[in-house]
DNA sequence: CATGAATGAGCCTTCATTCAT
DNA sequence: AATGAATGAAGGCTCATTCAT
């Protein structure tokens, strides 16, 4: 499958691979030739320098992060929150979500960065004031309970505590309980 | 001030300050004789390595981060809430924090910073359970809520949206009121 | 015009373009390819290599230098001194000046290019030689004037200064009359 | 002797020899690294980069060109056509000239190259037009006799036509009588 | 033939590190 | 201890060259 990408997206695509795992330092050419099997050399033929593929990067991320993700909602119907939900999963899959930590990190040396960050978050804090406005009428709850649901998602990766006697899903999913407003969904668990 | 430290120290505290602007990759030796006025040579009187001075840095956050703050909260004396709440005043302070959030993305990509930044943020976390333990019965629910403070911290941080209308400010007050499970504090602003 | 040459001598032509205007250093393949249009990897169907491409760039400058300027002079006809001018014309027009002026500097550091413009130049030199020879006797002085009229052409090209209150080529023109050793052709210019 | 002069000083030393026997592009921090028995890398300990390099070649060349032949020629005295003689030979001395002709060809591409040789040229037509003033009184014979001796001196290094019978020296000789207007000096060579 | 893709050598530059003074 | 000088390993980029299609 990997093969099926054109030269170009593969050099893209492993960029993104680095950038998710090591930051954007980590994204070297001559790293990623490694990765790809290549020589660092072929990499200017698709790219004028290091910064062109940074660019190509943040196009795909951002076009994931935001279109694609719309379309998929759009596509999958339901209501509301169930389409805030659904944005919520694919935006924190395995996929984009360690690439979305690592631009935010990029994000605060980068004003570049930090512009496309904003306007992908806005997107995202806009399906969430949809989907809050759905239970809750004050205007400054919604944007509240909004915020605290994307901290919530942003911050609990970046937290390093431990839960004795709790997973981490456990914590959270009561969280959002509570984010949500409505009882322990799950008490057994 | 600064110049009363000894010369190692001043090594370590600029090598907090560019790491909490440029993260760890910033933190060059070149780069620190530079600002500190020196040659890079004299860099090696001090440290072994590169690897010793982050260590000696990671060493020092580490005991501010913990040891200090709660020297002063005891210090300061008050009721489990209010300590919590020095706490975490002391611990978003315009120091720590920026140094925080880099050593965060520093940790995703190195196991012994991740077990450093775990024992500080269970320490946190054991002030959060305590606070909440005074207003709220439920272990799951003190753990959740604990879990929210500490997300809502760290990730408004990292949370590049706008609020139309709303300063952050606001916002993340009206949340503090959803955590702490407390009518709006200031539903005039 | 430029399209009715065969493709080997579009990149021949080109070559010698890029000589005039950047030096040898320029003539680059990827370059030229980009030039023409076309990519690189179609110059080895017609030089096995960038040298090859080098010398018959030389070839090429040989015979317009040499040949084609004695053909046409001698198809014009008009007295030796004519003959002469009518080839420094030739010799020091916009095409081959400049491609003349880089081959003089390549020839500096590269024997084999020396020698070709050593042929070149005393082919040019036995033009001055006979035309000289029409307006005075002792083969000392023809010398002399000889390479006068050759280096005030070639050396005006290279002389960087200013003449305040005269163009360069009214000093060249009167120049050129001390030359000929005769009388000021236009003193109110 | 090149032993006494600082690092720094070799580096541009050697980069002025490169300069004269390669030209611009030859002027490589590996290539003069390798000459002068070190590594590359302590280059920057001297220069920013290798146009801090240039700069300073560029500095030097244009101070001994200038300064350093007028201080000198001021030194040694005699008339101004004697000055303007040894100025003549202290700039196309074994070192300074080969430098001069590779600026030359240097400045043809660029510039900020071109501007510095025309303030040096400049300041050397001055000292001809002061020469050619003490036996010529027309202005505009001045000026092309000031030129024609300059071009004579650049234009016989890039010159490669032979001279069958005589030696180079010789025909410049009688050149330099032509140009000074006098009689030949050594009629017997 | 010409193109797309890749190779590999070479250059510029950065930086951790060493070492004599 | 601190400095000046140098080293060597990387990493970014260019370009001549090769080769399968």
């Amino acid at each position: 499958m990997g093969s099926l990408r054109t030269p170009r997206e593969n050099w893209v695509e492993e960029g993104l691979r680095v950038l998710a795992s090591g930051g954007v330092d980590a994204v070297r050419v001559e790293a990623l030739a490694k990765s790809l099997g290549v020589t660092k050399g072929g990499f200017y033929g698709y790219f004028a320098d290091r910064d062109a593929l940074l660019k190509e990067m943040l196009d795909t991320w951002e076009r994931e992060a935001t279109d694609d993700v719309l379309d998929r909602i759009e596509r999958e119907g339901g209501d509301l929150m169930d389409k805030a939900y659904l944005a919520g999963q694919l935006t924190f899959s395995d996929r984009l979500h360690p690439i979305d930590l690592a631009i935010r990190d990029w994000a605060r040396r980068d004003q570049a960065v930090a512009e496309r960050l904003r306007r992908v978050d806005n997107a995202r804090m806009g399906l969430l004031r949809e989907a809050f406005g759905t239970v809750c009428a004050d205007p400054d709850e919604i944007e509240a309970r909004s915020v605290l649901a994307f901290c919530a998602a942003i911050g609990s990766h970046f937290l390093a505590a431990d839960h004795p006697g709790r997973t981490r899903a456990q914590v959270l999913a009561r969280a959002g309980d509570l984010i949500l407003n409505r009882p322990p969904s799950n008490p057994a668990q």
